[in-house]
Parts: C-alpha cells; structure tokens; sequence
DNA sequence: TGGTTAGATCGTAATAATACGATTTATCTG
DNA sequence: CAGATAAATCGTATTATTACGATCTAACCA
C-alpha cells in the first residue's frame, strides 16, 4: 500500500489499527487459534498444520511478533511460539473499547463487561 | 499485497479477517468512531473531521461499505453514512469469538460475555 | 437550462503485503 | 568437526493499498 498518514490520529486509533490489521489475515487469525488450542507451539507445528509454505508462515509469525500479539521462545534449534497475554489483553480492551463506543442502542451493556481489566 | 490464499481456511476464518481487515487502518477507525458520535452523518462531515483528502476518505467509506460495516442512504446530493448493526454486531461476535478461544486463564468468562447475542 | 454542490470514480505514483524457492543462520547430535 | 534439523532471512514476482488531483455523475436550485 501507499504508507498510510499517521499525523491526525490519535495514538489509541493508530494502536487499534495495528492490532486489527495483525488479525487482517485468515492465516493469522488460524495461527493465533493454533497457538490457543496447543497453548505453546513449535513453529514446524504451524507449518504442518496449514497450507502456506515455511517462509510464508515465518513471515506472519514475524507481523504477530511485531504487533506484540505472539512472542517465541528459543529452544534449542526449534522456536516455541504463544500468545502475549500482556497485548493480547490490550488489543481485547481496545477493540472492545471499539465496539462499546460505536455499537448504538442496548447491546453497550453487553460490550462493556469485555473492558473490564480481567487480572 | 500479493493475493492471499483462501483456499484452506474456513469460512469463519475468512469472516474474521475480513472484518479485522476493514478496521486495520487508523482512518477507518476514525470513520467508524466518527459515525458513531454523530449516530448517521454526510461524507462531508466526514472529509472536513479527517486529514485526508475527499477521494481518500471516499475510497475508506467504500472499503467499509465492501466489508458491510457501514451502509450508506442518499438523500439528494448527499449521501447519510451509518453504522451497519447487522453486520456490526456480526464482526462484535467474530471477534468476541477469537478472543474467547484464544485467551487463555480466567479472562475467559470476561470475555464471553461480549459473545452474548444482544438482541 | 445553466450553475452549484456532494460524492463517486478514474488515473496513477508510491509503497506495502503475500507467497514461495533458495539460502543462511543457529543449534543439536554423532 | 561434519551432518542434520529448525527457523529466519533473502530475493523476487505479483498483487493490493494508500493517497490525491482531476474528472465524472447526479441532484438540487435559481
């Protein structure tokens, strides 16, 4: 893309867009659940599990990595990838944040119980 | 981007990354908090609010639009921008969804209950 | 009808994203 | 050390995104 502009926004809106795109991507959002599912997970595991090629999957680990999402764990030769619970909780709060301000009528009730600092 | 594959994933995967796809950008989430402030307002309410230029805000709005979140209603010469629920609500669920699933200890209970349908 | 206004669309330049083969780097093992 | 394995990085082709000026379209008004 064009390098988007980032004067004019606020930081909280140029956060929230960095956590949306990071989810921006089916692979990524199945790596995410991977990792979820195994809690902790080598990166071959990854590779096996979806149809993308190794290359390609370490380079969607790499935009979770940058995002802050994910975060890996050296082990040996391999690499044990899990969610960052830390800005995996800041991207919940910010989208639902989102969602509790921009969702009109009854359901804000709803949406606010997922900002409420879970620890 | 190069095209991303599709084939592999699940339709829900798709979904998810679409919606996150629309909101992965600080305009767009600008646009929807804009929408949401003023409940239904002109493109040019929009143009005159944001830094960018009237084509570029008019190429966000379509972006939206393709991934259903907003919905646009002509009146003359104008057109009225709102906030799609139907849809909203949908992205609401998908991505209350992901973080259900993938957040591990005891934010989970939090976070079901933005899965909660509202209606 | 002619002029004005609101938005969408076109054209296009610059840049980012996606995908993958090939290579490199790092770590372990014999 | 030599070989094997795991993952990152490089190189690169293709396509998408972003941004904006310019133009087009449609609706309104005098």
């Amino acid at each position: 893309m064009g390098a988007s502009k980032i004067d004019g926004f606020t930081p909280a809106q140029l956060h929230l867009a960095e956590y949306a795109h990071a989810l921006g991507h089916p692979a990524r959002i199945a790596i995410l659940q991977f990792l979820a599912q195994r809690r902790r997970c080598l990166c071959g595991d990854i590779v096996d599990g979806l149809p993308l090629s190794q290359a390609t999957i370490s380079q969607h680990l790499k935009a979770l990595r940058q995002a802050g999402l994910i975060k890996g764990h050296n082990d040996g030769p391999s690499v044990h990838y899990s969610i960052n619970e830390k800005i995996w909780n800041r991207a919940r709060m910010a989208l639902g944040n989102l969602f509790l301000h921009c969702t009109p009528s009854e359901t804000q009730e709803t949406s606010a119980v997922v900002m409420h600092s879970p620890n």
